[in-house]
DNA sequence: CTGTATAGTTTTGTATACAAAAAAGTTGAC
DNA sequence: GTCAACTTTTTTGTATACAAAACTATACAG
């Protein structure tokens, strides 16, 4: 992309917005944030304008810059459109993927599992976005691998609330291993749709983790 | 978004880059554009970013804006990317349109067909644009439109070459006749399985298109 | 004649200054 | 005491000025 400033400063304000730091509707502060980052105005103003492509902030004219978090409608429907990424990814992939990435997949797996065994969550996602990419990879479709990419780290903050459930890790590991199963047949709908299941339920997960949440709050 | 001036001068510059005013690979110059605009180079900046943002210019650090106008492999992807994306509305709107967005289908048929009848393309395409963009509505998925309506403008100015192929815009009306019929019917597979064809036979069109421009400039 | 180093020019990135619009605060009428 | 109009203050949008990096061209060595 451009300058470095910019770029960097977007990244720092991404990483607040996403562990919580600014709370949904603040105001950002141009003049706050620039003698807090130590730059002036301009490099400020770049970075949101980022954001607000990346939908994490909303520039409304000669008011400012709010954070936008999602509501639990939007994630849903941003669950069910990254399901179905993943599913077209999985179709494809299923046809072209070589020997080679199957191998990774099986590698990144095995990782997974072990980080769970080792109760090391940090670890488990790593391994779990590196099984994902390569599928997207795989599709053979840089576009798709790109789109798929940017929405997977657009929700990356929210899966990771929805694997507190206990059992989540298990199932989502035997999902892991039916995905692969399918791909290394080469059967593409069997791929496509357990992909879309394995991230569908992502989203139910998260769904009831919100209701509940929402009657604790009552 | 934001402020009434970057957003002009970018819809501008788009429009310059859609209809091929500026060449693929070409530098945007701030300083020559900005008193072209008769602005400073700040909003021009801000312009670029924008663009950048949806994939139309390149920004390399330190060296300036390029235009970057897909290849031929990359529109071939992103046209399947939209197959797919349609056929998703499609699924789901089967299940969920109203009664009335059916009528406004038919409507923007009947429209079509006229506009044929009268080799008025303009009209043609402002109405195919109303009839994908009231399945995209239909979907029921706010995200989803948002996307799928996104990269629908990004492949407008491709699209349209498409259709200058003999026979393509009858093929094109039969084919919207069938997307209403699934849907009416409820039918969702049937409805995805027609979207994506519709779309996908585009893509092959402008392949093909490509394919003979080529040849023939050799 | 070719390649490299260096001086000069252009162009981008950032800071600051200024103008216009919105928000906040104050005064006055009812 | 409440509401409205006006004034003050804050904040955004834009222009300009300056610094740093990249590109160009020229001179010089081999």
């Amino acid at each position: 992309m451009e300058q470095r400033r910019a770029d960097n400063i977007a990244e720092a304000l991404e990483e607040r917005i996403f562990n919580g730091t600014y709370p949904n509707g603040e105001r950002l502060d141009e003049v706050r944030l620039a003698e807090q980052f130590g730059v002036s105005r301009t490099p400020l103003r770049e970075a949101f304008q980022r954001l607000a492509l990346s939908g994490l902030v909303e520039l409304i004219p000669r008011r400012g810059a709010f954070v936008r978090q999602p509501g639990p409608i939007e994630l849903m429907e941003m669950f069910e459109v990254m399901s179905e990424l993943e599913a077209i990814c999985g179709r494809l992939a299923a046809r072209r993927i070589t020997e080679e990435a199957l191998a990774e997949l099986r590698d990144a797996n095995s990782k997974c599992k072990a980080a769970v065994a080792a109760n090391d969550t940090d670890r488990y996602y790593t391994e779990n976005e590196r099984f994902h990419r390569v599928i997207y990879r795989q599709s053979g479709n840089g576009f798709l691998e790109q789109e798929a990419a940017k929405l997977h780290k657009r929700l990356k903050p929210f899966r990771r609330q929805q694997l507190r459930f206990r059992g989540r890790m298990g199932q989502s590991m035997a999902e892991h291993e039916a995905i692969v199963a399918a791909l290394s047949a080469g059967d593409s709908d069997r791929a496509g749709q357990v992909l879309r299941d394995h991230v569908a339920v992502q989203g139910e997960k998260f769904h009831h983790l919100m209701a509940s949440l929402k009657s604790a709050a009552e």
